[in-house]
RNA sequence: GGGGACGUGGCGGAAUUGGCAGACGCGCAUGACUUAGGAUCAUGUGACGCAAGUCGUGGGGGUUCAAGUCCCCCCGUCCCCACCA
């Protein structure tokens, strides 16, 4: 009987089965721990690409690995609904956003129930509902109410393809381009709506209480970006308080100027009639000048002498004061000292305008001159020319100065972050409205909690510019002041999609409650979220927005009805939204090579393996494994291409276009190649590029266990890697065989003769040395190992199915575990076999396999003998054998005896647990 | 300029954290079966060598009985931040 693996037929029938058996509804159970495991959330673009399915089918292996380990799972998916492109779709093709997002979403629910992933659809949530964004309208105003949002004029970011302002994180690159479309932003002075995020950077940049990995944690910390040093006070000529940021209070005496950014408020003031004109020129030529050319750090330093004169308070010298593009308003207080013996960019300032330059840091060594110095000293020494503090190493100076400036009452340590608040005013349509009214008499009046939702209107009209419509809608503007009654405007703009996103968590857990954001019963049981996967490329963003959005919860009261329902013993819920993170990698698009020469006709490689090369004249190349290497070797080393010749049946030489040669001997390389560059090309997905792996077809043409199963098998998850379209046969054939393995009839070996015990044993042991490997696998991410170890298990059974063991017991358990196993990872096979195998209950409630390290343990070891670190014989031996009997087995060895050609060993390593030897002469 | 990650066969990647380098898979080679094969089965596959053997984890040094793994110096690739005071 062949029953031929057949995914397409039984895929379908077992996610209808289970979503009929509402097999992965999750419900609270006292009685059992929780998991609450998150993958993020898609947009609804239209369709799934193979990116989501890297990212969802190992979250979804992972938590019903979970499941089976006798947690109960909740795995939510749902929509982060609202954005950009669907007001784009709709000015291009004259279709309401909402039209397009939810007929995207329907599409897009249905493929990913292709994938067989537990996702529990009764919990979906979608951030454009109503119901939803009623409590992101909800937060603003709980914020609003705690001093959490304000209202201000700014210089802020704007992107002009996309019309909106961008919050600085969406803000990327060197050109600095918007986030979404790329077009380099431009600076404009506008009213906008900010978070006070700053207020929790300290919070932000501890990390302390979660799990999240070190790549995040590093760049959170280096955006928040902390410095800590003084701020210090000093009078300009007329009195007037000029206070800068600095991190190096202890250079205090070596400030022999000031600097000042063009747009700092004090420059008007003390700017000098006869400094005036170059004043302004250079501020207006500074306002012109685009963000990119500001930034640039190699360029000239410029700037313009005001006129005018402050006193450092540590000399009491009168000091020049700049202004200067390299001084950012948005950075410390817009102002510095400028130490230009210790600082870089103080230093070129200095030389270029020909300002003093004093030393006040000393290394060993010569005696610097502030004069003669070339370059300005950055390191560490003992403070001269700084009056009572000469002698003191920096170090503590920094401390002593600080006191001594707090003590004449002219400044105090302070901190400074590069963390601005967050901005969340958008001017588009397609997002939650602000629930702000402005009222000539009242002021900025909150929309009353009772009347949220501030409902999107339908009848919009969508101009080509992309202005917000809302700005073209009278009705929705025009309300009535909810204090005074009188005549009153409501705000057009809508939030952040960030905003919806930061609290999607919550919403997950009681989609359609209507009393609050989320029910308390729910969240005390279910939070935090236990393990969040996702990109990396949100680690300044989304992870940071519901970061701070957690710990701003917290702090207006939000948590306080669930935390009463909760044991108190239990790790608050209030402080972190997701206790571990996991970031997987992204799949490249499939390396593809242009057109060579070899052997005098043009071939041309559409794939860097010789099984696709083909010559477009026909003629035949020299043998495949030749140019497999040519072609190898071209794409790992040369930059352009060359000319490959064959030169007999065999060899093969490569002609770099500056003429330089070198030969291949049939197999392998010479040496001569190193400086060729490395060169492959692999680029994203993209659909210009037409080198998109569409899932739809390959689930069509493969079935989704198969596609899982690649996708967790051929790369490290955490990396990811170019996609290669002959790799996934590996995978067909594994469950082809584990089909036929478990469902084909076995030859009866030697009729009924029973196995030897030391088989039945070895088949046992392999089995449980795979649960172990499997179980740690799935724990800690590793997937494509996790696959492997299937495999191999799969090769051992294969191997013992024409042996007696085949009719021991042992082999069904060996099945039946091997199907357990499986089952996260290719879920409707093990369903399928499971069931086939006798099982009336859904192998997904099954209890995962136990491992136990005695049936695991090897029977048998191999002594690896080695003679100053080489390899020189093994011996088999018992697993437990002894140090002694070890050390004298191998120096009994024949092939020991020969390799030490008499010489007497001078110690004899013995490691136990490896049972290895090494004997050093 | 600052910070971080990485570099292992033709390819994707293993290596229990200092202990047999190359698991598993792709590809390739040879053979079998086939009208045929992008199917299946068997065997082989780091390089050099007929072999004994030698060499091998980007390069160079070091620590160690033992280094892909630890330390130092280079080279290269990628990511983040960036006139941040």
């Amino acid at each position: 009987m062949i029953d031929k693996y057949n995914p397409q037929a039984i895929e379908s029938r077992w996610q209808a089965a289970w979503e009929r058996d509402g097999l992965y509804r999750a419900v609270i159970d006292s009685a059992r721990p929780k998991h609450y495991a998150m993958t993020m959330l898609p947009y609804p673009s239209g369709n799934l690409h193979i990116g989501h399915w890297f990212a969802m089918t190992p979250s979804d292996a992972r938590a019903r690995f979970k499941r089976m380990n006798g947690y109960n799972v909740l795995f939510p998916m749902g929509f982060d609904a609202f954005g950009l492109p669907a007001e784009n779709a709709a000015i291009k093709h004259k279709l309401h956003p909402a039209k397009w997002t939810y007929e995207n979403i329907d599409r897009m629910r249905g493929q990913m129930k292709s994938m067989g992933a537990m996702f529990d659809w009764s919990r979906e949530a979608i951030s454009a509902d109503p119901e939803y964004y009623r409590w992101t309208q909800w937060f603003f105003l709980q914020f609003f109410k705690n001093d959490l949002a304000y209202r201000q004029r700014a210089s802020v970011d704007f992107c002009p393809h996309c019309n909106t302002t961008l919050a600085r994180e969406q803000v990327w690159g060197d050109d600095r381009h918007c986030e979404r479309c790329g077009t380099p932003v431009i600076k404009k002075d506008l009213e906008q709506w900010f978070f006070r995020i700053t207020k929790y950077a300290d919070e932000l940049a501890d990390h302390s209480k979660i799990d999240w990995p070190e790549r995040v944690v590093t760049m959170q910390n280096n955006w928040v970006g902390r410095s800590e040093g003084a701020h210090i006070t000093f009078h300009t000529e007329d009195e007037d308080e000029l206070t800068v940021f600095t991190t190096r209070p202890d250079t205090l005496f070596g400030a022999t100027f000031m600097v000042l950014a063009p747009e700092h408020p004090l420059v008007e003031t003390i700017t000098t009639p006869d400094q005036r004109a170059a004043v302004e020129e250079y501020r207006a030529a500074a306002v012109r000048q685009t963000e990119i050319e500001r930034a640039a750090t190699d360029k000239e330093k410029t700037g313009v002498f005001t006129g005018g004169y402050a006193i450092n308070p540590a000399t009491g010298e009168k000091i020049p004061v700049w202004i200067a593009d390299y001084v950012m308003m948005g950075y410390g207080l817009g102002a510095i000292m400028a130490v230009p013996a210790h600082d870089d960019r103080d230093f070129a300032f200095a030389r270029k305008f020909g300002l003093p330059i004093r030393a006040v840091i000393q290394p060993e060594g010569d005696p610097l001159n502030g004069d003669t110095m070339i370059e300005p000293y950055i390191g560490e020494g003992v403070l001269i020319n700084s009056g009572k503090f000469d002698g003191i190493p920096a170090t503590d100076a920094i401390e002593k100065i600080t006191a001594w400036v707090e003590e004449q009452g002219r400044g105090h340590a302070a901190v400074s972050y590069k963390l601005r608040d967050w901005l969340i005013s958008r001017q588009r349509y397609w997002g939650a409205p602000i629930p702000i009214i402005y009222c000539d008499k009242c002021g900025i009046v909150p929309v009353p909690e009772d009347q949220l939702p501030v409902l999107l209107p339908d009848d919009v009209q969508f101009s080509d510019s992309g202005e917000n419509p809302l700005k073209f809608h009278p009705a929705y503007q025009h309300v009535a002041c909810p204090n005074c009654g009188g005549d009153a405007r409501r705000e057009t703009d809508t939030m952040d999609t960030f905003m919806c996103s930061s609290w999607y968590q919550l919403r997950y857990l009681s989609p359609h409650y209507d009393k609050a954001p989320f029910d308390p019963v729910e969240a005390a049981y279910w939070l935090p979220v236990d393990q969040y996967t996702g990109g990396i490329e949100h680690a300044t963003m989304h992870l940071m927005y519901t970061r701070f959005f957690t710990k701003a919860l917290r702090d207006c009261g939000v948590f306080a009805a669930t935390e009463t329902l909760r044991d108190p013993a239990l790790p608050s819920i209030d402080d972190e939204p997701m206790s571990a993170l996991f970031n997987q990698g992204i799949i490249l698009g499939e390396p593809r090579a242009g057109h060579f020469i070899v052997a005098e006709g043009e071939w041309e490689a559409e794939r860097l393996n010789a099984h696709s090369i083909r010559a477009i004249d026909g003629s035949e190349a020299a043998t495949e494994t030749a140019i497999n290497r040519v072609v190898g070797e071209i794409w790992k080393r040369a930059e352009t291409l060359l000319d490959v010749h064959t030169t007999d049946g065999r060899d093969v030489t490569v002609e770099v276009f500056d003429d330089t040669t070198f030969e291949i001997p049939g197999v392998g390389m010479n040496a001569g190649v190193e400086d060729l560059r490395h060169h492959l090309d692999v680029e994203k997905m993209s659909k210009s590029k037409g080198n998109v792996i569409d899932p739809d077809a390959l689930v069509e043409k493969y079935g989704a266990d198969v596609v899982r199963g690649y996708l967790m098998f051929a790369f490290r998850w955490e990396l990811g890697g170019p996609w290669d379209s002959q790799g996934i046969q590996g995978v067909v054939r594994w469950l082809n065989d584990v089909w036929a393995l478990v469902l084909n009839d076995r030859p009866k070996i030697g009729g009924d003769t029973a196995a030897p015990d030391a088989d039945v044993r070895a088949l046992r042991r392999k089995v449980h040395q795979t649960i172990k490997r499997v179980t740690d696998g799935l724990e800690g991410f590793g997937f494509n190992t996790t696959v492997a170890a299937l495999m191999e298990l799969k090769n051992t059974l294969q191997a013992a199915r024409r042996t007696p063991v085949a009719n021991d017991p042992a082999w069904n358990e060996a099945i039946r575990t091997m199907l357990l196993l499986m089952a996260p990872i290719t879920p409707h096979i093990a369903e399928e076999l499971w069931s086939q195998i006798g099982n009336t209950t859904s192998i997904h409630l099954g209890a995962w396999p136990i491992y136990d390290a005695d049936i695991a343990k090897e029977e048998a070891i191999t002594l690896i003998v080695q003679i100053n670190g080489k390899v020189r014989d093994r011996i088999a031996a018992p697993a437990d054998i002894s140090e002694e009997d070890a050390k004298a087995r191998a120096l009994a060895s024949t092939e020991v005896a020969r390799h030490l050609n008499g010489d007497a060993p001078k110690k004899v390593v013995y490691v136990a647990g490896r049972g290895m030897i090494n004997i050093v002469v």
